[in-house]
RNA sequence: GGGCGGUUAGCUCAGCUGGUCAGAGCGCCUGCCUUACAAGCAGGAGGUCGCAGGUUCGAGCCCUGCACCGCCCA
């Protein structure tokens, strides 16, 4: 406690590496798996890639998740934070293939099985960096049993899952167009393609001359290189400027090759010309157009990005881009072009390299959605999956009822190979390679999301039936960012309900997207970015804790750095309240330890008024809190935290107590509101834990005294959080405290605003009823000096304070003119809202129609107004 | 093109089923080192709640249209 008297503010740099020590060593964060996950509380971390450093959405994230798993362990649930990373396939294998051009070597010179080595030795250089900085939150996720998706046992859990499908008919390998992204070289998923509006391009109108002879058809493309693998040119059925031509042949131009003229409702007639050149191999519509009416797909671009060699000898090899110089020249050359004009449009780009997509026919792994998707429909409909904000779940649902086949498999080298091995024509597809020479695995590995499908489920050691899968599945809430809705979340419950037998969590919450201050995206590369670990050596974990939690809304939000601020005042209020209370507590012998256990706080000891009105508004702060946490409403439940320690605790309850902590206070007295401090104030630092951590659990040290046996004292963390007793309740005494409060607040004003020097203590009347338990504390706070209804003195001016007045004695303090000049002010004000009320009540269709405790309410404010003015 | 959300004090945001709702934090102004906290305390100024209509006794709150911003899907 001697640090307590010496240190006037709370140093968070100072205290937080040892705290964070302390709940490390307790093992709090490592439940064992006992019981059902029914009783247990658990939430599986969204595992971060194991390139990543810690940013905004992970500290928001954390904060939140934190704060569920540290209000339900403080419930006395067993409570696992299940935590691990994603071995992330193109980010990893990007940053080590990084690493080995900085060493002038390349994967493909080292060879698949070396370059797997080199990427574990990466991750045991690198990969741990984003678990340790979660630490500095304060996040008490389960450091004891840390997860990989690559780990031995998660990859067999994948694998079966990819041989269980396959088995089920639900995966299947096919030719089919993919988004293609040729830095990666290879394909990707539709979620992973960006697209980007706005992109210039030009728009080329082309002639292609009819078989016969006799005419031409005009189409429009911003790709004429694609004009290569041209197999058809469709106009729409109804369209009745070309109904003559369905069916008829076209020469296509540089190639010689006869294109039939078909007909199909995609094509919008208004479009161009009305006529659409049809390139099933590198077009996604036109591929669908393609397999309707049973076109030859062709493919022009490799999967290197450059002409293949069926673009013909003059293309072969370009680059698409020199391609479609070249066609251009050529065409115009033969007088084909018959337009050339800007063009904006929208393109597909990769989010993963940034390149432009490229869509092409290639051979890969599919899985079929709609059969695991109409049971993930279900799940939220029915209400066994809750999605909060509930607005998040209509996408949800449109996402999985429009829902088409994902392609699985990426040409990585570092991911989960796929278990299928060839030989010739043979193929096996099963968990081991089969017996017999010359089996050959599949080289391609699992897209990344496939893997992380499993998680809440795999991380706790599925298929086996293990004690944690019991323990911690399905998991309660699953917190996340909005864009991994339909990546990562309904996957999840697919795979879940498939697999694992249960939802993966009944609650899902998908928190906002923080932006910079100025509105723009927060990315390093816009130079827009906040590290959360500066700001956490600048304010402290409670701070940016707090502030991530006051800011977050249903929306995304600007990132306030007056909110952290914000924080870190709490944090240091709370500091400075428990510093006053414990010393003066000190001052007096009052022992602080002698009744502390572990989670039981001291009986308060109400004796006034205030007492029964603090501990009446802590009960309502203790409910609100739970509500708020409970119904994810974190932005209340940290800033109704801020309302109450200030609003309440520090500049009303400990003020109006100041006077009966000294040294001429009643004793017996004392030591009862020595009492009720201490319950008051553990109760608080014990809500307040799971919003800012850190200061409450040091601040505990100190609260619940030391443990028997001179070990360390116990943990806040591991307390039990109080529970509202409404034995407690006291309204009576909130209605009075609260026109105390009213009062005070008048007379400051009133002090303020006739220039009543600060210190200077105004004699005056109180002439008002139900003040009596009070008026001593009024007229502490606000410097007067208060007597009855009967003693001397002239009064000089006159404040209206609930029910009643103070009528202000002549003294020096007060300067006449200033006073009268305000009052007539304040007499004005009311005069403006008698004729407003006078104005509602002398409505017939107001006194008419509007329920009548509404309009008795706007009576009795009336003749409050009047008694008011007559007062004054 | 379709859908969703936003527009409230100088800044960032709260405002539940329409009736003390015009609020908070920060910033600003004034005064205070008052027996915790100057990263503090007390007081204050500041908004025709995006615009235009409408419904209603009564509208930030409901309806319609418009403008601008953002996101998602195609």
């Amino acid at each position: 406690m001697a640090d307590l008297q010496d240190r006037k503010r709370f140093e968070p740099s100072e205290v937080e590496p040892r705290i964070v020590r302390r709940w490390l060593d307790s093992g709090l964060v490592h439940p064992e798996p006992h019981g059902t996950a029914a009783e247990n509380y658990s939430i599986a971390v969204p595992p971060p890639n194991v390139t990543g450093v810690l940013h905004m959405g992970h500290a928001l994230n954390g904060a939140i998740q934190d704060v569920l798993i540290r209000t339900n362990r403080m419930r006395g649930r067993r409570a696992k934070w299940i935590l691990g990373t994603d071995h992330a396939g193109i980010a990893t294998q990007r940053q080590v293939e990084k690493q080995l051009a900085e060493q002038g070597t390349t994967r493909e010179e080292l060879g698949r099985e070396a370059f797997a080595e080199r990427v574990w030795a990466w991750r045991a250089d690198y990969g741990g960096q984003i678990i340790e900085q979660f630490k500095r939150l304060g996040a008490t996720l389960d450091y004891d049993d840390e997860r990989f998706t690559m780990d031995e046992r998660y990859v067999r859990a994948v694998l079966k899952v990819f041989v269980d499908l396959h088995d089920d008919g639900l995966i299947y390998r096919d030719n089919y167009m993919v988004n293609w992204d040729p830095g990666l070289r290879s394909a990707i998923s539709d979620l992973e393609v960006e697209e980007r509006e706005g992109v210039e391009d030009t728009l080329y109108s082309i002639a292609y001359p009819l078989a016969s002879g006799e005419g031409e058809v005009v189409v429009a493309t911003v790709r004429p290189e694609t004009m290569l693998a041209d197999t058809a040119v469709a106009v729409h059925p109804g369209d009745e400027r070309y109904t003559h031509l369905v069916g008829q042949e076209l020469v296509l131009p540089l190639v010689g090759r006869r294109l039939r003229v078909i007909a199909d409702e995609y094509v919008r007639t208004e479009f161009g010309t009305g006529c659409l050149k049809i390139t099933p191999g590198h077009d996604p519509n036109d591929f669908e157009i393609g397999r309707r009416h049973g076109l030859e797909e062709i493919g022009v671009i490799g999967e290197d990005g450059l002409m293949t060699a069926a673009a013909g000898e003059r293309y072969a090899g370009l680059t698409v881009a020199v391609a479609q110089e070249r066609v251009v020249a050529d065409l115009t050359e033969q007088g084909l072009i018959r337009a050339a004009e800007p063009y904006v449009h929208t393109v597909p780009f990769s989010q993963r390299s940034g390149e432009r997509v490229q869509p092409l026919i290639s051979l890969q792994w599919f899985m079929r959605m709609d059969e695991l998707a109409g049971p993930a429909i279900e799940a939220v409909r029915s209400g066994r999956v809750r999605i909060h904000p509930a607005s998040q779940s209509r996408r949800y649902l449109e996402w999985l009822q429009d829902i088409r086949p994902w392609c699985i498999s990426r040409q990585l080298w570092w991911g989960h190979q796929i278990p299928v091995w060839h030989r010739g024509e043979e193929r096996h597809v099963g968990m081991e390679a089969p017996a017999g020479e010359g089996w050959e695995r599949e080289a391609d590995v699992l897209d990344t999301w496939f893997s992380s499908g499993l998680w809440p489920f795999a991380t706790l050691g599925w298929p086996e039936q293990t004690p944690e899968l019991r323990a911690f599945y399905p998991t309660d809430v699953l917190s996340t960012a909005r864009d991994i809705l339909f990546l990562w979340v309904a996957r999840m419950v697919m795979l879940g309900l498939r697999f694992a037998g249960d939802v993966p969590f009944t609650d899902v919450y998908v928190h906002s997207v923080i932006q910079a201050p100025d509105g723009r995206r927060m990315s390093k590369s816009l130079g827009t970015g906040v590290d959360p670990l500066d700001e956490i050596d600048a304010h402290g974990a409670d701070a940016v804790r707090f502030g991530l939690l006051a800011m977050s809304s249903s929306q995304d939000v600007r990132y306030s750095p007056e909110k952290i601020q914000q924080g870190q005042a709490l944090a240091n209020k709370l500091y400075n309240a428990t510093r006053f209370v414990l010393t003066n507590l000190g001052r007096f012998g009052i022992q602080v330890g002698a009744e502390a256990d572990d989670g039981v706080t001291p009986q308060a000891r109400p004796r006034t008024v205030e007492d029964r009105w603090i501990l009446s508004r802590l009960q309502a702060a203790k409910a609100a809190m739970a509500a708020r946490v409970d119904g994810f409403d974190f932005s209340k439940a940290a800033l109704g935290l801020y309302d109450f320690v200030y609003g309440e605790l520090c500049d009303w309850y400990l003020e109006l107590v100041k006077p009966r902590l000294g040294e001429e206070a009643d004793p017996e007295d004392r030591a009862a509101l020595g009492a009720t401090l201490l319950h008051v104030l553990r109760e608080t630092v014990a809500i307040a834990h799971p919003v800012i951590p850190f200061v409450t659990e040091d601040l505990w040290e100190h609260l619940a005294g030391p443990a028997e046996g001179g070990s360390n004292p116990p943990l806040l963390a591991t307390s039990r959080l109080p529970e509202v007793d409404e034995a407690l309740r006291d309204p009576a005494a909130e209605a009075q405290v609260g026109r105390a409060i009213e009062a005070i607040r008048a007379l400051r004003t009133w002090r303020d605003s006739v220039g009543v020097k600060a210190g200077a203590v105004v004699p005056g009347r109180l002439q008002a009823e139900g003040y009596e338990a009070v008026s001593a504390r009024i007229a502490d706070l606000a410097r007067f000096e208060l007597d009855g209804a009967s003693g001397a003195g002239q009064v000089v001016a006159t404040v209206a304070i609930p029910g009643g007045t103070v009528g202000v004695l002549a003294s020096d303090a007060v300067d006449l003119g200033a006073a009268e000049r305000r009052l007539e002010r304040q007499r004005e004000d009311l005069r403006r809202e008698i004729a407003r009320a006078e104005g509602r009540l002398g409505n017939e269709g107001f006194v008419a129609k509007a329920p009548a405790p509404v309009v008795e309410a706007e009576r009795t404010k009336l003749e409050r107004l009047r008694a008011d003015l007559s007062a004054l």
